[in-house]
DNA sequence: TCGAGCATGCAGCAGAGCTTAAGCCCGCCC
DNA sequence: GGGCGGGCTTAAGCTCTGCTGCATGCTCGA
């Protein structure tokens, strides 16, 4: 293969119409471009310029090689344009993942905030848990996922990424009205405690993070919970806890999602999620400004 | 503008999956792949690979930069290619010209030996003086040109050019059948003196250099010739000597074209044309095959 | 005949870029 | 769980490409 910076420079030669010309737009000296096509000429065994008092011009080959010069010359010059343009946002995209409760509540803003800034870069979302997000981003499948990790808990393997902190989400425990391990005495600021729960049946988050959580959360306490339902859709959980079938963990960011007749109250001891955006290290332009967005709506 | 030697390495990087394979492609060590890369990165000032225990993958920057580096790549080697092609005649034109009467009896012989040997040149002929064709050989217009120079006479102007020899042109006299400066006494081995043409009639060839020779040599002989017609077509100028206007100098090239009732015979003292075949020195391959070919039908 | 402009060759030097060696990180296997 | 191996990176050093500066030869125009 040939090499490209000298068939650049026979390029810049034939343009100027002189060696010595293209030396002077190169900022080489005119023996520096002469060397390099006689190195050309080497290379190809055959002459690429005839040699003239006033300059020189190209031979046959040295027309052809020309051609392909051009072709390489735009190439890398749109190459360095377009690489440009994705470092300062003009273009690009961002494929995000979030999990269901985030995506409904937190993104929307964030999402809209990001377009408003950067509406050439080209955004795509998808749900997805938590634990199946790290191997997505290291396998470059995924730019940014919205994670979450309850605390107390395991914390989530993030080796080789780097996690932002966004915030807390509290997680509270969805009762039906008149449920026995409440009473009517409970006051709306009422905090109930694990322990008080032992006897209820549970109807349980299906994602896989909140299945362990609510198995960790009762041996804490000291029991086993009596698990009567799984579900992944929190309307669903809602209409079973309004009609007595169990209890249920309902983070903040699902609360909306709840029926009013559902009654919802902190535990004790305190649970949270700890909702972070997960990113490789050093990560692409686009993807760190949608972690500027994101940080500043958490000051927001 | 983008290094496109980096440009190369990161594709070879993307395209074997870790630097370390690619390093062995290229037959260097993992360290000098890694620093080219490195290199880039900083050029671009984005991250273009992500780090992977069992490699590398491109970021969507270094995703674009392999696209544009492939295309890069294929212009390189059909550069490379095609220069190969035209050196080993698998391609590429040859551009000739001649003066009329060589390109009648001589050039189509060696034409038709050169596209036997070399099928794939795009062949071209036009007619041209021969003082016409250093300077279109100079511009590049031309890649060969048959010219001749009369013996004695001055030499073409062929400074910075390479002319080969062919061979030699024996210029002749035409007569009509009974001219009087002839008589009835000359037998077909005679030779015509100039000097008993000095108060023949001339019909001269209008070709530039033909009509100066004409001058020259009768000059030489010791008077100025008396030029009754000019005319640049041997067809013509043979009517016109066989119906008696006057006579004509004819090379052994044009004896082809005098008709049969008109009378040759050599000049005292000899006068030739040297057939010359005019190139660029270093002349590209299929104008030295062209040399080959017309120095092979020379000494045959 | 001289001077200006251009290409080229040579000597010399600077720096790009390679190699070697050591270190670190990660995943795997015993 | 600890050694191991594959892979990337960094630092130091050296090689060799490739540039500069200068002298030369050439052509052309005055």
């Amino acid at each position: 293969m040939l090499d490209p910076r000298r068939l650049l420079t026979l390029r810049a030669v034939v343009r100027a119409g002189s060696m010595t010309a293209a030396a002077a737009e190169l900022g080489y000296t005119p023996s520096a471009v002469s060397q390099q096509v006689a190195a050309l000429e080497r290379e190809t065994a055959t002459p690429l310029l005839v040699r003239h008092a006033r300059g020189v011009l190209p031979t046959e080959a040295g027309a052809l090689l020309v051609e392909h010069a051009e072709v390489v010359a735009g190439r890398l010059a749109r190459a360095a344009e377009e690489v440009a343009d994705l470092t300062a946002l003009r273009a690009g995209r961002l494929r995000l993942a979030s999990f269901a409760s985030a995506g409904a509540r937190l993104l929307p803003g964030a999402i809209g905030e990001f377009r408003r800034r950067h509406p050439a870069v080209r955004l795509s979302l998808e749900l997805a848990e938590p634990d199946e997000c790290p191997d997505r981003l290291r396998d470059g499948d995924l730019d940014l996922a919205i994670t979450f990790g309850y605390v107390p808990g395991p914390a989530l393997d993030a080796d080789g990424l780097t996690s932002t902190f966004l915030f807390d989400d509290a997680v509270n425990v969805a009762l039906p009205a008149g449920h026995p391990a409440v009473g009517d005495t409970l006051r709306p600021t009422d905090e109930v405690d694990v322990a008080t729960l032992r006897d209820a049946a549970w109807i349980r988050d299906a994602g896989s993070l909140c299945r362990e959580q609510l198995v960790d959360m009762c041996a804490t306490a000291g029991y086993t919970p009596n698990i009567a339902f799984d579900s992944d859709d929190f309307p669903m959980v809602s209409g079973l806890v309004e009609s007595g079938v169990g209890v249920a963990l309902v983070p903040d960011l699902a609360v909306h999602q709840m029926g009013r007749r559902v009654v919802l109250r902190r535990l004790r001891p305190r649970v949270v999620r700890r909702i972070e955006a997960l990113t490789l290290p050093n990560p692409a332009p686009a993807t760190a400004a949608m972690l500027d967005v994101l940080r500043s709506r958490r000051a927001a």
